[in-house]
DNA sequence: CTAGGGTTAG
């Protein structure tokens, strides 16, 4: 009879364990009540986890809220319901309430409170949790010590750390790996490969730390020679020296290395796709999404779907992100909010603004670069009036404006020329927010002003600010001067513009168009000659055009492209439109 | 009931 109970029993912990939904995890715990054991705290030990892994942690806390006097595991388990789910806040007052009714906590106890400390950065409650842990006598457990670890290491305190490592009485291959990684987030690579030299045992997991850390200060020669030395590799550590190729901009070696791999999981596929998408090599993003698909092995994850759509949104490739969304959607991340935000990105710089405000409309949850997002989208094609209702829609919303959403306003005002409302944003962004203006606010104001013609008060602005103007500022200022045929700031931007670079030929073909606007031919000859000594030809202005759903490079009086015939067709179809619109397009006064 | 390792967008 007792081993039919106990049989039972393991098999409802085991129903518990492969709980996927709620409803399921429903059934199971009437299974429970049903069979007598919904006073057993083992039992509804294992219901509480299996309520955080399913993300309810409310009805995890009803059931323990029912324990009349929940034990010390009791309160681990609830601490472990929160951590899942990342609220380590409740982590914290969860552990404080337990102290208050004189329960002691154990050598379980501390891990998971001090990973919540480290998650939301409170040095503040981990120092005092230390405290307790040397009061209680469990320094000596080496998970609460490798937590304690970890926790000063996180914050740069890699002395402390130490201190804690050395007074440790066993050290095991976890504790090493922690401390190591400790040397490697304060950039001390030379510490921390010491340390690996001297650790008693050496794994996968310690051996892929240091490859990364290699990697991260950008060592690709010992990093490589750490991973082929490697007896045993798993797949990360494949995939750890994939992303460092990707991330150090080596795209041949990543590309090389991939096609070696004895297997590939997603992580593989995105550090690939991702080596292409930080190296500017956006089609190669495209074509290697397909052949993902194709393969048919791994399915795309958020990741991957965010870099694929990112790639379309720095090519203006609509038809193509289109057809990602609809991937997207196919996969089930129609209500993922970082795959929203890149489809907004997306469907805005593609010109598509109300496929970008229907995706923005149709999100659940938005964050704040959602909002950042549309706003920018908004204010950088021509909608500033709607930026600035999106701002105010915002505010309502209750979300707190950042440096980057001020960015998005400031060019909106700038593009619909409200210069005073302009500056009262830059005013209400110190003084309301207190957001240090950048640089990037101030060429926002300087554009503002030369676009409103108020040249002389932009360039007085420049003098006046508290940052050195840098290029971008200058050529903004240069491109007014042409708008508004003034050769002297002109001058002074194209002076201040070869300072920064002095063999970019494109500075001097912006003052060569204003000597020829006003018809000053005699500058105009004298530019050309500085412009040859500088040895450098403008190169051909090159655009990205989508042609039945392939992206094509072509450059100005391209002949070569095969379908060079409907480019054209196409461009000419846009300059009627653009036409038709108020927009006269001019043929530029080029050099040469 | 506990501790160490990866990618992504404005």
């Amino acid at each position: 009879m007792l081993s039919c109970q106990r049989l039972l029993q393991e098999r409802i912990i085991s129903l518990l364990q492969s709980c996927k939904t709620i409803k399921h995890l429903r059934q199971v715990q009437s299974q429970v009540t049903a069979n007598g054991f919904s006073r057993s705290e083992h039992i509804v030990q294992k219901v509480i986890v299996a309520c955080g892994l399913l993300k309810e942690t409310e009805c995890a806390r009803k059931l323990f809220d029912e324990i009349p006097v929940p034990s010390v595991s009791c309160w681990n388990t609830m601490f472990k319901c929160h951590y899942l789910n990342a609220e380590h806040r409740e982590v914290i007052i969860l552990f404080c309430l337990m102290r208050s009714f004189d329960i002691v906590p154990n050598g379980y106890s501390f891990p998971v409170v001090l990973k919540s400390c480290i998650k939301i950065n409170a040095l503040r409650e981990g120092k005092e949790l230390h405290c307790l842990v040397t009061k209680s006598g469990f320094a000596s457990n080496s998970f609460v010590g490798t937590t304690l670890v970890e926790l000063y290491s996180n914050r740069n305190l890699i002395e402390a750390a130490y201190k804690i490592f050395c007074e440790m009485p066993e050290r095991n291959v976890v504790a090493w790996t922690v401390m190591i990684n400790g040397y490697i987030s304060c950039h001390d690579i030379i510490a921390a490969r010491r340390l690996f030299d001297l650790a008693p045992e050496h794994d996968v997991v310690m051996s892929n730390t240091m490859i990364l850390g290699y990697f991260e200060v950008g060592d690709m020669i010992r990093a490589r020679e750490l991973f082929d030395k490697m007896s045993r590799k798993d797949l990360m550590s494949w995939n750890t020296v994939l992303n460092g190729y990707a991330n150090n901009g080596d795209v041949e070696a990543c590309e090389a290395l991939f096609e070696k791999m004895p297997e590939k999981n997603i992580f593989s596929w995105n550090g690939l796709i991702g080596g292409y998408a930080h190296n500017g090599r956006f089609p190669q993003v495209l074509t290697t999404f397909n052949r993902m698909l194709a393969e048919n092995k791994v399915k795309p994850n958020e990741a991957t779907l965010v870099m694929v759509l990112s790639a379309c949104a720095r090519l203006g490739a609509l038809v193509l992100g289109k057809w990602v969304h609809i991937q997207a959607k196919a996969n089930g991340y129609s209500g993922n909010c970082r795959v929203g935000n890149a489809l907004i990105d997306m469907y805005a710089k593609s010109g598509a603004m109300e496929s970008a405000i229907d995706v923005f409309r149709s999100m659940k949850r938005k964050d704040l670069i959602s909002w950042n997002t549309m706003i920018c989208g908004l204010a950088t094609h021509g909608h500033g009036a709607d930026a600035l209702n999106m701002f105010s829609e915002m505010k309502n919303a209750g979300e707190k404006p950042d440096s980057i959403t001020f960015i998005g306003i400031l060019s909106g005002c700038a593009h619909m020329g409200f210069v005073e409302d302009g500056f009262s944003y830059l005013k209400s962004m110190i003084d309301d927010y207190s957001i240090e203006p950048q640089i990037e606010h101030y060429g926002c104001i300087v554009d503002l002003l030369a676009r409103a013609g108020l040249l002389a008060q932009a360039v007085d602005f420049i003098v006046k600010m508290p940052k050195e103007a840098d290029a971008v500022m200058w050529a903004t200022l240069l491109a007014s001067c042409r708008v508004y045929k003034n050769v002297e700031f002109a001058e002074l931007a194209l002076e201040k513009l070869v300072e920064f670079d002095p063999k970019n030929p494109t500075n001097y073909v912006m003052l060569s168009n204003v000597y020829g606007d006003i018809g000053r031919w005699k500058d105009l000859a004298r530019l050309k000659v500085a412009t040859r000594d500088t040895g450098f030809r403008k190169l051909p202005g090159c655009s990205l055009i989508e042609v039945n759903d392939v992206v094509s490079e072509f450059y100005s009086l391209d002949e070569r492209h095969p379908d060079k015939e409907q480019i054209y067709e196409s461009l000419k179809g846009l300059t009627m439109l653009s036409r038709l619109y108020g927009n006269i397009p001019e043929g530029d006064t080029d050099i040469d």
